[in-house]
DNA sequence: CTGATGAATTGATATTTATCAATCAGGAAA
DNA sequence: TTTCCTGATTGATAAATATCAATTCATCAG
């Protein structure tokens, strides 16, 4: 891997462009970056990847054109490996290979798990499940600060920014309140009772593939 | 994998309950598979796998509980090699490693083209890019049946089935015949206009995952 | 402190999608 | 052939969600 090499990108720059081929795997040191489709003149956020993550590992291996764009929030710093010094490697290091494997596979359960979100629960119940999840990854806080904004937020959950704010209104008669980017959950059990959190979908899956970051962290 | 062996399901038999721990890596030989996700009393339907592919890989893997459930959809001859045999052969055989990575990143990318189908399309779009993709499967045929019910159809394309049928009926106007479970595509390019098919969410990938059949092969 | 900028909210409305109920159609079994 | 069952369709209606427009709010540069 000597041909890997770091760099620093600005905030708000789209350094990955969906359909390009995938000629590095990417790894975040610091900062943040949105992972988001594209299609038709829309587009919405799939994942945001902190450190310390790969992303767009399944193109890298498969050496095929990234599925998503990706766009840092903030300054970023990132590592770059060539795709082909990481297909090499599977041959070289036996270990490497498992922990790929590994890695792919909790990777996979991850988007498994967001499109079950996606196919069985409204909207209401995302913001639920989703605002009762970043509770526990604050280790049970009532109160916490969103990770993100609202926009990328809404967009992240597949609703738009006015359905999101209003969700979060109608939530206030269910254990909810809302202070800016803060969130206060006043009634644990009628926040749950809403949100019915399920393992088999929120998690948290046997290794822990989300390291206290806002959004799953995701990997084309 | 010498403990592995090969066992017949009649149909309609829910084979695989989600949230069981994941005993065995599943090969369908013949037959076809539902994979279902539930939750809170709702369910729909993942993919649907047909012969030759796996199942459940990533679950296997992981050594985690399945994500989704599997429900035969006719009479399948299915192989169940032991999850611990599987882990076992990664540090025996490091092209048989090779393979798995290639196919965890291969069906990753497939569910993430699912997600981005779900947030990105909305259901008529869905449907007429599902019956285009269809006909290229089908060589590009202008006509052809339906691999699978209307009704699970609806729920993989997340959409009940009124809405389905009703769809299709508007979709008269775009190009679309139907004629029971057959479908007449009878202007491609009206239809094509409408569905906008995108290599980055319809595939192909560089290496083909979908074997020909009705709906993407997913491995939980 | 002030203006400018983009996010967030709110209201009004339109569109999309689901739900419920009632047929209708087609295939398997008697 | 007839019966029965399940899937498919259709109609009427309700609920969920998006869109468009107008403020309001927060933040940051000057």
């Amino acid at each position: 891997m000597a041909s890997s090499y770091a760099q620093n990108f600005p905030p708000g720059l789209e350094m990955i462009r969906q359909g390009d081929p995938a000629d590095f795997l990417h790894i975040v040191l610091e900062g943040s970056v949105e992972l988001l489709a594209q299609w038709g003149g829309r587009e919405c956020t799939m994942a945001v990847v902190r450190p310390v993550s790969t992303f767009i590992l399944a193109a890298s291996i498969r050496d095929a054109p990234y599925l998503m764009s990706a766009r840092t929030l903030e300054r970023t710093r990132i590592i770059l490996v060539p795709s082909s010094d990481l297909r090499a490697m599977f041959r070289r290091d036996t270990e490497f290979s498992v922990s790929v494997i590994n890695e792919l596979a909790a990777g996979y359960r991850s988007v498994v798990r967001n499109a079950k979100t996606l196919k069985l629960r409204n909207s209401r119940e995302r913001v639920a499940s989703y605002l009762l999840h970043q509770s526990l990854l604050a280790g049970g806080a009532a109160s916490y600060i969103l990770p993100v904004e609202k926009r990328l937020l809404a967009s992240y959950l597949g609703m738009t920014p006015e359905n999101l704010s209003r969700t979060l209104k109608v939530l206030e008669s269910d254990g909810l309140k809302m202070d800016g980017a803060r969130v206060i959950i006043t009634d644990r059990e009628k926040l749950t009772a809403l949100a019915q959190p399920d393992k088999l979908i929120d998690g948290p899956d046997s290794a822990g593939n989300e390291s206290g970051a806002g959004l799953p962290t995701s990997h084309i």
